[in-house]
DNA sequence: CGGACAGTTGAATGAATTCAACAATCGTGG
DNA sequence: CCACGATTGTTGAATTCATTCAACTGTCCG
C-alpha cells in the first residue's frame, strides 16, 4: 500500500458525536443534534429494539416486506436498489455509518427499494410503532426525522440531476467527489478512501456500464487527477475534478 | 352532481375531499386525513398566511430562497426542478392541485429547488414556521407530514430508476400511465386528459431529447397505442403501453 | 493450486442526440 | 378579425457517446 505519512487521517472507527446514551447503537443523527438529553433514556431504549449484523452480500429489507423497522447503521456500508418487473435494478444509493434507512417505508407501511450490504455491516433495528409513539412524545424526534427525510429528498434531487443531464464523466467526477465530501464530514481523509462497492455498483448507480467506469477512472488516472489501485482511491487534483463535475449551483 | 352515468369522470374542479374548513386553501392531504376536526381550526387559519396567484411560467421559489413557506397548490400545475452550476436543469417533478412544495427545504431552511408555474395556477402558502408550531401541539399533523415526504422520497426513487434504466420509449410509455394514474386518483378520465407541459419539458423530465419526445409520440400514435392532438391526449391500448413501460414491481 | 470473480481494454454497434429545416399554432396588437 | 412574429412541435440526416460483446489479466479465497 501507499507508505506516505502525510495524511494524518484515516483514523480508527469515528466517533462522529458525543458518545452520549444512544450513541452506543448508532443513532447519532437521530438523537445527538437533539434536546434529548432531558428525556428518559429508557424510552429510547423501549424504541431500539436489536443489534444485527450482515455479510457482505446479505439482504437487510426487501420491496414489499412489511414495514416495521427503521435501520440505523453503526458501521459498514449498505446500498439500496429499485428495479423494474423485469429485473433490471437501479441503485439509489450508498449508506454509510451514522446514516438511517427505510424511510421511504413510512407513506405504504411497506419497503418499496431492497437494502443490501456491501460488506460486513452492523446496524440497529429501530422499532418503527414505538418510534412513532416516542415522536409523539417529543416533539423534536419527529422533527428531527423530518429533517433527515428532507435532506433525503435533496440528495434524491441530486442523482436525478446526475442521471438526467451529465456525461459519464461528470458523472463519475461528482461520484467520487461525494464520497470525498461525505468521508471529510465524518473525519476521514477526503483524499484517500477505499471503495466498499464494485465497478458493477457504481456504474449501475451513475447509470453507465461498468466499463464505462473502468475506461473513465483509468482516463482520469492518465491525466493525473486520481490514482487509483484496486478499490484504493486517492484524490490528486481536486479542483480540476470538481471543474469536470461541475458542482450544482447553490 | 354530475348528470352522466357511464364515464361520470371529467367533472368540474374536483372535490377530493369533503369541503371542511381548510378545503378552502387546498391543502387537503395535509388537513383532511387526520382527526383534525376535533382541533381549533383558527390555528390552522393562523397558519395559512395567504392565497397567491401565479401566471404561465412564473417563478414560485427558486434555489437559495430563504425557506418561508410550504406551498399547497390549489389549482394549476407546477414544475420543480435543480439545475448544474454551468445551467442546465432538470425538472424533478410535476405537481398539480392537493399536492405541497418545497419540502425538500426544511433541512437545510432554504429552497434547493425551483418551482414554476405551467399555466395559471393558484396556491396557499403556509408559513413554515408557523405550520411547525402547530405540528409540536398536533402530533397527527406532523406524523402526516411525514407519510407525504416518504411518499415524496419514493416517487423521487422511481424516477431515479427511470432516468437509470430505461429506453426512452419505457420512459415515454411510464409517463403517460403515471399522468393516467393520477388523474384517475382524482376523478379525472384516466384515459383523456391535457398535458399542460411542454414537450420540451417532459422530455428534459424524461431525461431525453425534447425531438425524442416527439418521434415516439408519433410512434405510439402509427402503433395504435395513443391519439395525440397536440396537448390533448388519449390513451387507446392501455395495456400495451404497461408491457412497455414494464411496471416496477411491488 | 485452481476456479470464480472483479476489473481492464479493444472493436463493433446502436440508440439517442444534435443540427437543421420546416409546419402548425398561439397570442398580441393593429 | 386578421396578420405577423414568436413559440411549440415535427421530421430528416449525420454524428456521437456510451454500450455490448469479447478476450484477457489479476486477485482473492477455499
Amino acid at each position: 500500500m501507499t507508505g506516505s505519512k502525510a495524511t494524518p487521517l484515516r483514523s480508527a472507527p469515528q466517533q462522529p458525536c458525543e458518545p452520549i446514551a444512544c450513541a452506543q447503537c448508532g443513532v447519532y443523527r437521530l438523537c445527538l443534534p437533539l434536546g434529548l438529553l432531558e428525556v428518559d433514556l429508557s424510552l429510547l431504549e423501549s424504541v431500539v429494539r436489536r443489534k444485527v449484523t450482515y455479510k457482505r452480500g446479505q439482504l437487510i429489507f426487501r420491496p414489499g416486506d412489511r414495514f416495521d423497522f427503521i435501520y440505523a447503521i453503526r458501521s459498514g456500508s449498505v446500498k439500496t436498489s429499485v428495479q423494474t418487473s423485469d429485473g433490471r435494478l437501479q441503485i439509489t444509493g450508498f449508506h454509510l455509518a451514522g446514516e438511517l434507512l427505510g424511510l421511504s417505508a413510512l407513506d405504504s407501511r411497506s419497503y418499496s427499494c431492497e437494502a443490501r450490504a456491501l460488506e460486513t455491516t452492523s446496524a440497529c433495528m429501530v422499532e418503527a410503532e414505538r418510534l412513532e409513539e416516542l415522536a409523539q412524545k417529543i416533539p423534536s424526534i419527529q422533527y428531527q426525522m423530518l429533517r433527515i427525510m428532507s435532506g433525503h429528498i435533496r440528495r434524491d434531487e441530486d442523482l436525478i440531476l446526475l442521471l438526467g443531464k451529465r456525461s459519464a464523466e461528470e458523472r463519475l467526477a461528482e461520484y467520487l467527489l461525494g464520497l470525498s465530501r461525505r468521508f471529510a464530514s465524518r473525519n476521514y481523509s477526503p483524499t484517500q478512501f477505499r471503495l466498499s462497492m464494485s465497478r458493477g455498483d457504481i456504474g449501475n448507480y451513475l447509470g453507465i456500464a461498468e466499463e464505462t467506469v473502468s475506461r473513465i477512472l483509468s482516463r482520469f488516472q492518465n491525466a493525473g487527477l486520481v490514482a487509483i489501485d484496486r478499490r484504493q482511491v486517492r484524490l490528486i487534483d481536486l479542483g480540476q475534478l470538481e471543474a469536470m463535475a461541475c458542482i450544482n449551483a447553490a
